[in-house]
DNA sequence: CTGATTGCAAAGAATTTGCACTGCT
DNA sequence: AGCAGTGCAAATTCTTTGCAATCAG
């Protein structure tokens, strides 16, 4: 991971004159150098280490701001491990995120198609496009197609389990 | 709307050998009904008109039900208004849910294209998709592409205003 | 300087759970 | 009759907010 890439949220979050705070230095760090998607609690942790005063509240803050400058993206993952959420960078080209059930693994996916519907979208509904979010549930490649293994799905959040 | 369409949820319940209670009967006949996408507390109020006993708890572990045998979908609507779910029936098709940022409206949209990515996504990442949930945020045709008209976004949840 | 940003602690929203009781099949 | 399903109330999880103190520009 390059200095130019690393410094790219924060440079952006400078020319938008929004005003730099410690707090805010070290959270942009943190999402910006993870390599896999962090809930709030986890970018807390992780921004402690570089800045240890900085607190939940703030956290929720910031995220909220840079969704709204439009410089992450929040994630569900469909909720596989209870309701937080997870953000990412915001990328040039957008993905669909496959969340497998059984093993939890969340896999991304980018395709031409996926930009093509999003044209659509915008052309045929008349609609303006600001965030995207596509999110698919099922088993993935090592997992099979999930008939009837006696394993318990990650989606299997309550106890009410099904007689079949 | 027919009685064969009202009934559709129950007799796929019943066939699936659930067991069927005043409760649960309510609920997924208010679910079968609605014509507007409903949360928990909404589909509480309501089922209880028909079936005064009935509790938060079992509106909860029926959602979890249905959605554990695919027979309705959980949305977010890109949260608008909070962090709740809503619910629709799965229907043949899936669709898009295009939710406004400033008007708060949900279209929903449906195209071959988005059963060609889905599609692909599965031959390509050898996934076996099980739910799929595409959310747009941005604006709507009524509200045009929503540059600076001075209209507060319903994105913007918190009191972080952005000074520009 | 001075208003935006923060920490803290408390509140809030949405959902889940334990347990004794009830009612399908 | 037996056990899945329920209501109730309390607990949990995740996020938001009010307010006085702080700090970036």
């Amino acid at each position: 991971m390059n200095l130019s890439k690393r410094r790219a949220l924060l440079d952006e979050l400078v020319s938008k004159g929004v005003r730099l705070t410690s707090q805010r230095r070290a959270l942009v760090e943190v999402i910006q150098e993870a390599n896999e998607h962090l809930d709030a609690a986890s970018l807390l942790d992780l921004a402690r280490r570089r800045e240890p005063n900085i607190d939940r509240a703030t956290v929720y803050r910031t995220l909220e701001l840079l969704k709204k400058l439009r410089l992450i993206d929040e994630l569900d993952l469909m909720h596989l491990y209870g309701e937080k959420h997870y953000y990412e960078v915001k990328s040039e080209r957008n993905h669909a995120h496959l969340a497998c059930f059984r093993c939890g693994r969340i896999e991304e996916y980018s395709s031409p198609l996926f930009e093509r519907l999003k044209a659509e979208i915008a052309k045929q509904a008349d609609f303006t496009i600001k965030v995207t979010r596509l999110e698919v549930g099922g088993n993935c490649r090592a997992c099979g197609s999930g008939v009837s293994t006696g394993q318990e799905d990650r989606e299997s959040r309550t106890a009410t389990a099904l007689h079949q």
